[in-house]
DNA sequence: CTTAGGG
DNA sequence: CCCTAAG
């Protein structure tokens, strides 16, 4: 009974996102690609946070069917859709990679009055595609959703066992969930008047035995005390049976939902003066849910793997974590910035993780200064060192409910690096700095809370739980600022493209610092470019600029003004809210253009003399197996435009112009080759008439 | 994962 | 560069 569910689900007040962007193996699937067609995806990913969820429970769900086992899934559910709901930025987006399970089957069927169509799920979900969604769902605009017509969902079935959910938000929709004859109710309405400081907030969200639903409840807002000694909802959200250590945030998150409601209701009873550093934003409510979510769902990330494998292939299926490590494979390949960020704030919330930055998360704060000062390693460790200064700390005890005080004087903005030409006025100085600030600022930030050097992410402990409230721990107690994550740009994803600020000067010239090499060691290995007596060499990534063997430091002819921006730290998501404008923030991010220089083409050029044109990983391997930006499917993409190029008249070319001697290389090798290719093939097919015969 | 080819 | 089909 616990396996097989029929979930329905309505809702309304949803903004079609645009189109997401599967994972490449999704995409792979037929079935998804029809449904993706169909544009019924759209509906689902919401669905799929719930569906997810339930999978989770399920996976971890006792096998036994009574009640109080539903009745935790039901709070559990309940509790994310809560979350999902609570704040005006709805934004959620699920990327479940192979979690397929044939024996537990998800029914989905919705309905949105956006799509004014339902969407349904014809088999399970789970079958029906593996979950292998790659979804992005804005819900924004609540307010343009009445009260949802989702009662239709409502059947007479078993009403038993109901979960009831109601919060208050700006704005209101309401949502049904049904599955296995019970029904989860999650609704949300317009913010409650009578209660302007909590609007916004859930009021209540539990799970209740409730036998009527006829008239669904709309909001029952529940005493504190109900609300928090809920205990279903402290049920582990994500797979981990165990108190995992190296996976921490995930253990945490899990108190999050259900605390949530302690601490929001709490608020009337017991005003704590420092809440409201504590506090979690807005927001975060969801993204913790997406993250709770993604970390079991979301494909890994190459260089995350150490820190992922822990936990998200740890309940994966044998046959699924297989084909994850093939694509972990082939995106090693590639660097995927925004992916990559995504999967790298998802998976590696643990600090172990050591070789890109994670280790600053815990320790930097105490070191107070990191000799190095890598480019790459400051946007890392920007997030993270974005120090505290926090002072002047002390507390008064109270038996009952101890307050601490605390005074935060400044925080200071993340470590920036900025570097503008001699000749440059101080005010572009000053606009290239602000730039550079704003960049982190603009895009919001969040507050994170160092204890004794380390990152205390459990947002829903309490600070007596997390040890805040003793004097000793006080001393240790600092506050960071971090750049908002899902605000972003791609491009700063570390060893991939640093983020630049245009001065004035027409022509930038992207330059390196030397420390820049620190932190990737793949990418930073060879921090200065060079090129081998054949000529056939070419270096990674950073020969990509336009003067790959420039190591002058020579401010002078360089004009433009590099900054790095910190990343975002782990706990960074990738989900970004709706409302967020920076389109760049989008689920897959196009991976930055990177023009091919002379040097380039001419070693492609005598890599495919020599091995012709269908063999692109052989001259990936043997020109390019140190541009690790350049794939073998760029490579070809390369010859074909360099083909076509050659054809052109020279005054239709564009870029960089490449010398007509390669080109006409090119030309013969091309012709060459297909000759080669043709002659292959009239063996082949004479070979194959010759068996018939 | 690789190739090939369209977009 | 991206995306996919196909092997």
């Amino acid at each position: 009974m616990v396996l097989q569910k029929r979930l329905d689900y309505g809702f309304n007040g949803y903004q079609v996102p645009p189109m997401p962007r599967a994972t490449r193996s999704a995409r792979r699937r037929g079935s998804f690609k029809k449904k993706h067609e169909e544009n019924q995806m759209y509906a689902f990913d919401l669905l799929a946070i719930v569906a997810g969820k339930l999978l989770l429970d399920k996976e971890r769900a006792p096998s036994s069917s009574d009640t109080s086992a539903d009745e935790d899934q039901h709070a559990v559910i309940n509790s994310a859709v809560k979350n999902e709901w609570q704040d005006q930025e709805k934004s959620l987006k699920v990327e479940a990679c192979d979690q397929g399970s044939a024996d537990k089957n998800i029914y989905v069927s919705a309905l949105s009055r956006v799509h004014r169509q339902g969407c349904s799920s014809k088999g399970s979900l789970v079958t029906q595609n593996d979950l292998n969604l790659g979804l992005t769902s804005a819900l924004t605009k609540p307010d343009c959703a009445e009260r949802s017509n989702a009662e239709k969902f409502g059947n007479g079935q078993s009403k038993s066992e109901i979960g009831t959910f109601a919060s208050k938000v700006e704005g209101g929709s309401s949502e049904y969930i049904e599955f296995g004859g019970c029904k989860l109710e999650a609704e949300t309405k317009r913010a409650v008047k009578d209660e302007p400081h909590k609007s916004g907030m859930v009021q209540s969200s539990t799970v209740a035995n409730i036998c009527n639903l006829e008239d669904p409840v709309v909001l029952d807002a529940k005493p504190p005390a109900l609300v928090s000694s809920d205990s279903s909802a402290k049920v582990p959200l994500c797979g981990n049976h165990a108190p995992d250590s190296s996976y921490p945030t995930i253990q945490d998150d899990v108190n999050v939902v259900s605390r949530d409601d302690d601490e929001n209701s709490s608020g009337c009873t017991h005003p704590i003066t420092t809440k409201k550093f504590f506090r979690p934003a807005p927001r975060i409510g969801d993204r913790r849910i997406r993250k709770i979510l993604a970390s079991k769902y979301w494909k890994v990330a190459p260089r995350l793997k150490d820190a992922t494998v822990s936990n998200s292939d740890r309940d994966l299926k044998p046959v699924f974590r297989k084909r994850q490590n093939c694509y972990r494979h082939q995106r090693s390949e590639r660097i995927y910035p925004f992916k990559k960020r995504k999967h790298f704030a998802y998976s590696s919330p643990s600090n172990s993780g050591g070789g890109m930055s994670c280790e600053f998360v815990s320790d930097s704060s105490q070191k107070g200064s990191n000799e190095d000062a890598s480019v790459s390693c400051s946007r890392m460790r920007g997030a993270t060192r974005t120090s505290s200064s926090f002072a002047g700390r002390h507390t008064s005890f109270l038996p009952r409910d101890s307050h601490v005080k605390l005074r935060i004087k400044s925080f200071s903005v993340p470590e920036l690096l900025i570097e503008i030409p001699e000749s440059s006025t101080v005010g572009s100085l000053k606009r290239t700095v602000m730039d550079a600030v704003t960049a982190i600022l603009g895009s919001g930030i969040r507050v994170g809370v160092l204890l004794q050097g380390k990152k205390v992410r459990e947002d829903n402990k309490t600070l007596q739980q997390t040890g805040i409230s003793r004097n000793n721990q006080l001393d240790a107690l600092g506050f960071c600022l971090e750049p908002n994550p899902s605000e972003i740009p791609p491009s700063l994803c570390p060893g991939d493209s640093p983020f630049f600020l245009q001065c004035d000067t027409p022509q930038p010239i992207l330059r390196y610092p030397h420390t820049t090499g620190v932190v990737h060691q793949s990418i930073c290995a060879v921090p200065e470019p060079h090129v081998n007596n054949l000529g056939n060499y070419i270096e990674s990534d950073h020969d990509s600029a336009p003067f790959p063997t420039d190591t002058s430091m020579d401010k002078s002819t360089n004009s433009k003004a590099l900054v790095a921006v910190p990343a975002m730290n782990v706990e960074a998501l990738a989900v970004v809210p709706a409302h967020r404008k920076s389109k760049r923030s989008e689920i897959a991010q196009r991976r930055i253009r990177r023009p091919f220089s002379v040097t380039e083409v001419e070693a492609l050029v005598q890599a495919v003399e020599k091995l012709g044109t269908g063999r692109w990983r052989d001259v990936k391997l043997r020109a390019f197996d140190n541009a690790k930006h350049r794939t073998y499917v760029d490579l070809k993409d390369k010859w074909k435009t360099l083909v076509h190029t050659a054809r052109i008249s020279p005054q239709q070319r564009r870029g960089e112009p490449v010398p007509q001697e390669l080109l006409d290389r090119v030309l013969a090798a091309h012709a060459y080759w297909s000759q080669q290719q043709a002659k292959q093939q009239f063996k082949h097919q004479q070979a194959e008439t010759c068996l018939l015969l």
